[in-house]
DNA sequence: GCTCTTTGTGTCATTTTAACACTTTCAAAT
DNA sequence: ATTTGAAAGTGTTAAAATGACACAAAGAGC
């Protein structure tokens, strides 16, 4: 009997601690963020996917676990941004009257650990399911207003990006595998969200010798067709070894 | 009645999320970090000041809180480094009869939230209370054992550290009000972990604009007396309203 | 006044940066 | 077949930043 208590406790959701995920997709032009819709009684409300964690899981693994549960995307690599503990982060009124019908207790304090991913949108089509009533792909820029704190989570994740795409090639998780230099282009330019020179972009990344040149071109394009690249992990590898973490832009 | 549970349960202790602070001085010569004595059956037993959150209070307040309760610093600027959430963290068998003695419910899991911060040793002298037995400065290069995974999170901290202060200039949290170029030369290099040229670093510090140089020089120490500076708050502060966040060292 | 210790300083060769405009290549339309 | 539109691709120059390197100056203690 005792066991059996046990048991359960293990795999039961531990009601003060929520995962929430941040997925960033770029669609060759600019960056979008994997929400979910929470069929409030007032309109649509989007959300991250996230949900509370059970108490045997690791925090990694229940992030991992509750993007796939919401929304289908698995074996994406999520790096912790930080945990937002604001007492009353889940208490405006529309956030608690949805939290009423899905969680067991629903006034206990929550804290989250948020985790952010780069991923290539082709690759993922979300496929909402548990209480996600849909799961797309917006344009960070065209979000206004999230529930709870998500707004706030956003918000930092994308100032991590951006901190962290001068210092480690994360970029390229968000491009297929062969790209071409344009596209690496116009992606720095709408992380740092600032222009760069094209010339002197492309001078850069040749010289940071993170990109092999295929022997292919892109076709079908209506204009001269592009060179494309392929992402050198082993050479940067190399580089880090040698305390190399600064790309400079 | 019903009030008096609410407002009991608001006081109550969260048992399922902690905090923990990683706080670093510098005297001059090396990093050291605070940490607490727990008077464990097995000898002495180093840990980072930490414990577990009211429900009602934010993660931030909870640190500068737990860490006044146990080592009397206050008026400190914490800053998050991250989450643990390894479900078995705290499962060694040492920690767990030590848990015994201090918590309501020792079997709970329990994530942690770190905070870090620089503080200048001299201003801080710490005084032990709370269950921490002491509370000293300790070189970081001779922990080679804490509580918990204490150990993972010092080393998360410690990484951190280096990261930031290529990009922020926090470095001067360490130092007294007017200090040498040698001595945050000698701190960098701490920090940094890398010897760098004396001469350059000299320049780029002062190239930065960070420092301005006072009209006093050191007194008493039986070798050429050294100039002193300040950190150029105001000056840094118009430097990031333009985009600078890269000191590149 | 001698010794010890730390401060403080300059140059040069190399590399990196930022600013800047025109030609090439292809598909689609006429 | 020719034109048009759209993006790819390329080089120079001036200014700034970097890294390597060695010796004189100032004070305290003896």
């Amino acid at each position: 009997m005792r066991k059996e208590i046990k048991k359960n406790a293990a795999l039961e959701l531990n009601p003060n601690v929520s995962v929430d995920c941040v997925i960033f997709g770029f669609d060759f032009d600019k960056l979008n963020v994997l929400v979910i819709n929470r069929d409030g009684a007032d309109g649509i409300q989007w959300a991250l996917p996230g949900n509370l964690i059970y108490d045997d899981e690791h925090l990694d693994q229940a992030a991992n676990r509750v993007l796939a549960e919401l929304t289908g995307l698995q074996h994406i690599y999520l790096e912790q941004i930080g945990a937002f503990g604001d007492p009353n982060r889940i208490s405006k009124e529309s956030d608690r009257s949805w939290l009423q019908s899905i969680r067991a207790q629903p006034e206990a304090r929550v804290i989250t650990v948020a985790y952010f991913s780069l991923v290539k949108m082709e690759d993922y089509q979300p496929q909402a399911s548990s209480f996600a009533k849909s799961a797309e792909w917006i344009p960070v820029n065209e979000i206004k207003e999230l529930a709870f704190d998500h707004l706030d989570i956003l918000q930092t994740a994308k100032s991590k990006l951006k901190q962290m795409i001068k210092i480690r090639p994360i970029g390229f998780n968000l491009l297929p595998e062969k790209f071409t230099l344009s596209q690496l282009h116009k992606l720095y330019e709408a992380i740092l969200d600032k222009p760069l020179d094209k010339r002197n972009f492309r001078r850069k990344i040749q010289k940071l010798n993170i990109v092999i040149s295929l022997e292919e071109k892109q076709s079908g394009v209506p204009h001269k067709p592009s060179q494309l690249f392929m992402f050198d992990k082993e050479h940067y590898l190399l580089q880090t070894q040698n305390g190399f973490d600064n790309f400079g832009f």
